[in-house]
DNA sequence: CAATAAAACGAACGGTCGTACTTTTTCTAG
DNA sequence: CTAGAAAAAGTACGACCGTTCGTTTTATTG
């Protein structure tokens, strides 16, 4: 690997971190620089704009996200197996203690919601391909047997999304230390709802 | 109402929306004063501080949904109807057409989560009552009997919660035309889960 | 090793930020 | 109507922002 995707990649990992607690706008090209010993200008040379970056850090923190989450995932064997391991492996995601700052997709949605542009189109893309993953683990589910045919995937993707959202709220917000558990709980219910008769 | 409550309330107004797209750090008193048509200076003189006038924000935010949400819901028969209010009137905030950045509060969730200071711990405080409140509607739903005796209010209020923010991420990032039904649905899954027998 | 390309630097730009002062205008009470 | 208070404006500040450009250092390659 040349020098430069070397320095590219640790600026990257610094600003993955960075942009968990401040978001991505801010983002500081100058914080950045000071915190990882270089100049201003150029770290800026790596990405040409602030846009550039924060789209980078984004496409740094989905590629992450799928070795964390994704992949564990669909290597489960199909079924409610899978679909457990889609929401444990979420689960660690969020708690990653190299993370402190939080989920940072769960941070750009909502900075990001009201502000059209590339970063914005980045994010949806990648959040609406991870849902449509867990739909398609929950098809498999039903195929496999584990869920009864009736179930409404796209709304079982839906609500598991809530869940994990639910989770990142109490747990960073509230603190609230029994997040988890509630969080596994609720996950539970959905998932007995799926499988057995109404 | 003397002037400088009279502007005060103007500039809050403002603030307020403008915090919803932008978030409580996003906001700047030079762009809201020219946005208002005052001086830099002179609205700055309103809060003495960035700090102060994000706090004001949030009260004043808070005060808005205590009208929309939780005196409409307090006021409902106790019990479902009740629990349903609560649902369908936060739905409603979230939607407020007169607000178009979103829930203020979601958005300083995640801003201030790892951000210690006052206007985190108004947040939280706040946050925390809400629940407080809808585990208490919850109580009284057992107690009247719409709700079973064994239901965890906490949970409850946790999974309710959960689906207004999965409602909220739907709507706001995906734009998700059926993100409303599909939180309705969950709601009266749960809604049903606390009322009849396992 | 030398030639070339890549990477990092340093200084400066125009702007915006929050904040601190002083001065002027406007409201309000006697 | 007029003093005094309250509100708003005006100006200036130091700090930081993203970005540009020319230069210098460091890697890479023939």
């Amino acid at each position: 690997m040349s020098k430069g995707q070397e320095t590219r990649e640790r600026i990257l990992d610094r600003a993955f971190r960075s942009a968990s607690r401040d978001g991505l706008v801010g983002l500081s090209i100058g914080g950045l620089a000071a915190e990882l010993g270089l100049s201003k200008s150029g770290l800026f040379a790596h990405f040409g704009s602030k846009e550039e970056l924060q789209i980078a850090v984004l496409t740094a923190a989905a590629v992450r996200f799928q070795e964390v989450v994704v992949r564990p995932a669909i290597r489960a064997p199909r079924g409610k197996a899978r679909i457990r391991k889609w929401f444990d492996n979420w689960v660690l995601w969020l708690l990653d203690p190299s993370v402190p700052g939080g989920c940072i997709f769960m941070a750009a949605a909502v900075e990001l919601d009201d502000h059209p542009g590339p970063a914005r189109d980045f994010l949806v893309g990648s959040q609406r391909q991870l849902l449509d993953a867990v739909i398609k683990s929950a098809r498999l589910a039903i195929e496999v047997g584990d869920f009864r045919k009736d179930v409404d995937c796209a709304q079982f993707a839906f609500e598991m999304y809530a869940i994990v959202l639910g989770f990142n709220h109490a747990k960073r917000l509230l603190h609230d230390p029994s997040a988890e558990k509630r969080a596994r709980t609720a996950f539970d219910r959905l998932l007995s709802s799926a499988t057995n008769p109404t």
